[in-house]
DNA sequence: AATTTGGTTCTGTAAATTATGAACTAAAGA
DNA sequence: TCTTTAGTTCATAATTTACAGAACCAAATT
């Protein structure tokens, strides 16, 4: 498995992208190789010897991206090696997730204007109407997902 | 400053968010304080009492929130003491820091169709599709802030 | 039965992160 | 001039993280 410089540097980089998003950098560096190398699927051992990195390693960032549904394995008869490849369902859940998040401190927001006292705050005004707007948020997001899908559509048609 | 029970639990669960979107956990519970206390604007001794986090602790947070300008100070003639409190602006911000984050996303993936070489790939084909996608967004997603905005307007004449 | 293959699991540890406390500073007040 | 106030800076201690390496294991192969 050789790769390219530009490819080499390319994975460093998506790493460096994962790693900002919370993955661990060896677990960032697998999803990049994952991405960049030619072949769509790859062994065990050719991520360990592309990357670097020792088995524990490996096995460690690859089951947590099976874990996580970032990533699965195809098997073939007569041969024991998993073959791994990046889930391409996961990229409308990553989005989601990142719509989740959201949600998740609008919750927080709601409570805080709950929780607290505060007389005749126009700071809180300005909380109000930004929950309001993750509300919006969540409103409208699956249907732009939606139209985009359609004019998708469209275009193959 | 007393902060009641709830307060105290709802600091964390903010906290515990910020934390998994890369901030330091004392920045996180300061940020969780700010939004949280009965008092829209607190001075460093009250931060650092609230939180039971040293001096040195608090500086370093504050430092960094300020550079960040996720909060700003005001003072008063008199009285040497700043006074902090959360930017409200920080949340158009903070949803386009996310919007910009999958920019970098879009960028890294389509140099990444640039520089591998895959024959006849549908798994090219869904990535193009994404980062379609993504392009759509980036257009789509201001268009869905003004929206808001107009309604908003609306609401409140 | 012995060996190879394709991993997993278990320490150990180097490095990075995060916070503390003490010493320090600059401005204001007594 | 001495002290207090409002913080900053520095050295260092305490965690936490992230990985390597070795031992291990079960299934397949020889």
């Amino acid at each position: 498995m050789k790769l390219s410089d530009k490819q080499l540097e390319l994975i460093e980089q998506i790493g460096i992208y994962h790693e900002n998003n919370g993955f661990q950098p060896a677990v960032a560096r697998v999803m990049g190789l994952l991405l960049v190398s030619d072949k769509p699927e790859l062994t065990f051992e050719e991520i360990t010897e592309s990357l670097n990195i020792s088995k524990s390693a490996t096995s460690n960032a690859l089951n947590m991206l099976l874990n996580t549904g970032h990533i699965e394995y195809t098997t073939f008869p007569g041969d024991r090696k998993r073959y791994f490849r990046i889930r391409t369902s996961n990229w409308r859940d990553m989005i989601m997730k990142r719509m989740d998040d959201l949600g998740v401190l609008n919750a927080l927001l709601k409570r805080v204007l709950e929780v607290r006292k505060r007389e005749n705050s126009e700071y809180d005004q300005k909380l109000l109407s930004f929950t309001s707007f993750l509300d919006y948020m969540k409103v409208q997001f699956p249907i732009l997902i939606e139209q985009w899908e359609k004019e998708n559509q469209k275009q193959k048609a």
